[in-house]
RNA sequence: GGAGAGUUGGCCGAGUGGUCGAAGGCGCACGCCUGGAAAGUGUGUAUGCUCCAAAAGGGCAUCGAGGGUUCGAAUCCCUCACUCUCCGCCA
């Protein structure tokens, strides 16, 4: 969620951003309504304080007067007191209603673009901000996909996991199994190493840290949900290790926090069906290493592309081909000022799947989750928060299986087999 | 899951209806003292909103969260969350 102040600081660019979201006039209009009832706001709530001042001034009057034994007056200034209260009754009801409707609106308000989001609708319009590197790998006519591979060397279940919890939930097993083990392991591993603090966080969280990162209101449809005890299962990692830092004042000196950690993630994709989900390109449960960056306003941007230069090393150093793609407005998510999305080419599928999705929030996320630093002056400011999958393990794997086949097995990539035992599937 | 006890500022801890944003201590910051340090000593030390052009200085709110009683609530009542102890269950 914005802060009021920067709409009111920097309409101009607020507007720009949202039709770069493809927000209609109408639907832009918002932004004048917030301003609007912020400025009602503070009325009503200077109004409001006044009375409330007069009244804490009175009753302590009252006070006074019942303890120099002066009933009299002091019943006399009770009358006075209640019709005053009756006023400020109104007046808070007015306040507690203009509020609500301000915060409403507020949050049906995406991030502000950073001005390098390219203005467009959809993922066809997302720029290719570094394309593939040399050629695409070309398998032969009998290379299988990677669902097809999953059944051939028995690495992944698909029916047995839909026999167990539906379809979705992919089963790994043998080999498939050690090598999600051996990516985690040598995803934390690479984190660790760049400075990461490592974290398990848990993999429900509450209401509040939900809303805190923004998945509520927002992705309320996308996320499990646990009735009886009103938590929700992560879609990501983001969530309960961003909310490390809710409700946080930290010093300038702790710039920059790291931390990464392993979880699966949960998300329900209602409705997608279809071939171009089949095998692991979309599931409800799978495994991604997370790393999340807590930094200073200025140097954000800097921060973001160290991340996305430590998830290019991720995928080198697997030798998987990818590109990075600058989102458009319409692809950018609502709580992001830019992102950047890796694809990595599934070459029996030729096409290009999504394993990393890298952002900076700047102040979007802080806001909710009141994450601030004091400044040399003492002021306090929110907080820049940054997050990128480094990496989504599913896809991956998808990837791994069909490029790396050959005529008589999978060969691993190099930098896995310590952590696998073996080099060939 | 059952029974009981708790939740106060960065931390410890006092406060059971009025002048309490909250004693005292610790910590921290700055100063004095010192050759330097320790000790001692003085001052300061929450967050949000708001008024004011700004600073200075006001006002409102916040003592786990939300509601209620009252002219007035950290203090009384209700609901919820969390922590601790005992019992039960258990990887």
């Amino acid at each position: 969620m914005l802060q009021v102040k920067i709409i009111e600081d920097h309409l101009d660019e607020i507007k720009e951003s949202l039709k770069k979201r493809n927000w209609g006039d109408t639907d832009i209009s918002v932004v004048e309504k917030i301003i609007d009832l912020n400025t009602k706001r503070k009325a009503v709530q200077t109004e409001l304080d006044q009375e409330k001042a007069k009244l804490n001034q009175l009753s302590s009057e009252i006070g006074n007067l019942f303890k120099s034994g002066k009933k009299d007056e002091a019943v006399a200034l009770k009358d006075e007191v209640a019709k005053i209260k009756l006023k400020s009754e109104e007046q808070d009801a007015l306040l507690t209603q203009i509020t609500s409707e301000l915060e409403n609106n507020l949050l049906s308000v995406p991030n502000k673009l950073h001005p390098s989001v390219p203005a467009g609708s959809s993922e066809e319009d997302n720029e290719i901000y570094k394309p593939h590197q040399g050629d695409l790998p070309v398998l032969s006519e009998n290379a299988l996909p990677h669902w097809e591979l999953a059944e051939k060397y028995n690495l992944i279940d698909f029916k047995l996991g839909a026999f167990i919890a539906g379809s979705g939930f992919p089963l790994f097993r043998g080999k498939g199994s050690r090598l999600q083990r051996a990516l985690i392991s040598y995803f934390l591993d690479e984190a660790s190493n760049a400075g990461y603090e490592e974290i398990v966080p848990p993999l429900l969280v509450n209401e509040d840290s939900a809303r805190a990162t923004g998945q509520l209101p927002d992705k309320e449809g996308q996320m499990y949900y646990v009735e009886r005890d009103d938590l929700y299962l992560i879609p990501t990692a983001e969530v309960p290790i961003t909310n490390i830092m809710r409700d946080q004042i930290i010093e300038e000196s702790d710039f920059p926090i790291k931390f990464t950690g392993y979880t699966p993630c949960f998300r329900r994709e209602a409705g997608s069906y279809g071939a171009h989900v089949k095998g692991l390109n979309r599931v409800h449960q799978f495994d991604k290493v997370e790393i999340v960056q807590i930094e200073h306003p200025d140097k954000s941007y800097d921060t973001l592309h160290d991340m996305v230069a430590h998830v290019e090393h991720l995928l080198n150093s697997l030798k998987l081909p990818y590109r990075i793609l600058r989102l458009c407005g319409g692809d950018t998510g609502f709580t992001s000022a830019l992102t950047f999305d890796f694809e990595v080419y599934s070459a029996a599928q030729k096409r290009w799947l999504e394993v990393s999705s890298v952002s900076n929030f700047e102040t979007f996320q802080a806001n909710r989750l009141k994450l601030r630093y004091k400044d040399g002056d003492g002021k306090k400011h929110l907080a820049h928060t940054l997050n990128g999958s480094a990496l989504a393990l599913a896809r991956i794997i998808a990837c791994i299986l069909e490029n790396y086949q050959t005529e008589d097995g999978i060969k691993m990539p190099e930098v896995l087999v310590k952590y696998l035992g073996f080099d060939k599937i």
